[in-house]
DNA sequence: GTGAAAGCGCTAACAG
DNA sequence: CTGTTAGCGCTTTCAC
């Protein structure tokens, strides 16, 4: 307990003098590798505690080759900073990739790539070994970032399958499936005159669950869909709303690819006279806060994104452990929340 | 452009024989400091671009102390990851200060202090030199982590007044000028039967919100205004606006501490087939996501959050350049956004 | 079981 | 202007 002289923070070697051992034994008791006398180990743990030891995580990276950080990458469309970290999304996948992390005492530094310079940054962030790996949140089309990565030779992963192929692990949602599951809610609940708000044609994410409401649609009956597309904001919902109740004014069952979109949506049915579900039944996706914020709340489909983040810790992890395993991808299913909106 | 052999990552002393130059002199113009020969300069540079050569951040650190890394510190009360997350208020907090750091070349990563053990790990992480400096964002009372940080000596500065007294500088918003712009314009809208929904009573934002409410409303002509509490939730807004209906069913304006509690104020209001603004005005606090969100929009009090972040950053770096500079605190001035809610 | 010694890759005086 | 020389603090064979 008592303080050492504060001149200068004591290392190793002053332990060692302190404890009448070598910095070898020391480190022996510090990292719990090899065997010490039980004897020296006790003299040692009280040297440490006299002299306030801290290792120094610099010296021990140099020889080992490891930080214990990992690069946590939000890759947004060049520019927007508040946005990427206003999405709700990025919260829930921080939190499950911070909840892994943190049990192997590992720690996620936060980066974001909206620019060539700051994908650039964030390659060269991980090559000079300030992290040991990287996960790549791409969320949106044609982004260069998990390409450039993986070029490099760096380890990483990255949620959402690449829009091109790339030879990277990655986490996923089945879409199909999570639309299926509304457009199933929506046939069962006898809606027969349907739309949907898309999100970005050249999203794969966005591709999939158009594509699957479509597809699962006319499995349930119902051949043609009306289609109006946003960009995940709830502005972009409000819009395609208005165009689809202005396609079809007697629609009643709508499917918005996300749920902000359909918090948008919800309010141009309200504003149109609607009531949400007995006239129009309306289903989000994500079960992200905004959905449990509106009246009716929103019957939506869950997407697993802690898990998610968690798988992709793991898989990191994996790629850390042996350079060499094979890019592999999990694919998660969707859950509908049946709420009150449709 | 040619690789070196695929071997080992190449190291200065690579570079240097590569250019026919010493160690010194690479990492001269690689660090741009001192002078060299522009010839020499340039065969270096060619030296670097052929082996690939990439700085190595541990052996950098090591004798430079510095990492470009600060703790990003979100202290949850015990037990809630998911929670601290799922705040808007986590997102803008992380947007500023990854804005503000990203400039200097500095990066924040992100840690979550929810626990004896998970404060004592984000000090070491510090401590050990994983990061220069912390950004400590306290939202509840009594949190040992401020203390914690300061008297183990470690850089930090604050989001948000500590709640007992601490040496240490800080950012803060001006609540009681917050809550007297929602008092005043109540009161200009003629508003007379007044309420509040608070925040937790040991939190200094929420004790500052409603004092300066109080007092304000009292300024015009109101001397008392029913209260009811809420934990900044959203049900907890229900709840209170529940109890608050009960206790004057006449009320005509509302004051809730912070948006996501007017959030769940509006359900019921409407529940309760009261018109906002018409019957009841309402007024929220942040401006968060979700005011935007519902549909009438919420009156709120703008907190500039992102750049409340850029100010911690600064004054982290002040104090990383000077150890010495004593504690400051700046406290933000609230700004009342005007939407339809009131 | 323990110590001595050789680096890990880089920067910073200090000479030249 | 450039090279030489010490370290920064720690881990890890390799002897003893």
């Amino acid at each position: 307990m008592t303080q050492a002289a504060t001149r200068r923070t004591p290392t190793l070697e002053d332990v060692a003098e302190a404890a009448g051992v070598s910095r070898a034994t020391v480190s022996r008791v510090v990292n719990k590798k090899g065997t010490v006398d039980e004897g020296l180990r006790r003299r040692v743990l009280e040297a440490i505690d006299a002299t306030g030891y801290v290792p120094n995580a610099a010296a021990r990276t140099l020889v080992n080759r490891r930080t214990g950080t990992i690069a946590l990458v939000m890759s947004g469309s060049d520019g927007s900073a508040a946005q990427v970290f206003a999405d709700p999304f990025f919260g829930r996948i921080t939190g499950g990739v911070v909840t892994y992390l943190r049990e192997r005492a590992m720690h996620p530094t936060l980066m974001l790539a909206d620019s060539d310079q700051a994908r650039q940054d964030a390659l060269d962030f991980v090559r000079r070994g300030n992290a040991d790996g990287a996960i790549l949140v791409s969320t949106h089309a044609g982004d260069p970032l998990p390409r450039l990565f993986v070029d490099a030779g760096v380890p990483a992963v990255l949620f959402a399958r690449p829009a091109d192929p790339v030879p990277i692990s990655f986490v996923d949602l089945d879409h199909e499936a999570g639309a299926a599951l509304a457009a199933a809610h929506l046939a069962e609940r006898g809606c027969r005159r349907i739309a949907t708000i898309a999100g970005p044609a050249d999203l794969p994410a966005a591709i999939g669950r158009l594509s699957g409401f479509q597809r699962a649609m006319e499995r349930h009956g119902v051949p043609y869909v009306h289609v109006a597309r946003g960009n995940f904001t709830a502005d972009s919902g409000e819009r395609a709303m208005a165009e689809l109740l202005a396609m079809d004014p007697e629609l009643d069952g709508v499917f918005a690819a996300n749920d902000l979109m359909a918090v948008g949506a919800l309010r141009v049915l309200r504003d149109h006279g609607r009531s949400v579900p007995d006239d129009v039944a309306l289903i989000g996706f994500d079960d992200s806060e905004p959905a449990q914020l509106t009246r009716p709340r929103l019957t939506t489909v869950y997407q697993p994104v802690e898990q998610m983040s968690a798988e992709m810790g793991a898989m990191l992890v994996a790629l850390l452990a042996d350079p060499d395993t094979p890019p592999s991808s999990v694919i998660f299913d969707p859950r509908l929340i049946v709420r009150e909106s449709a």
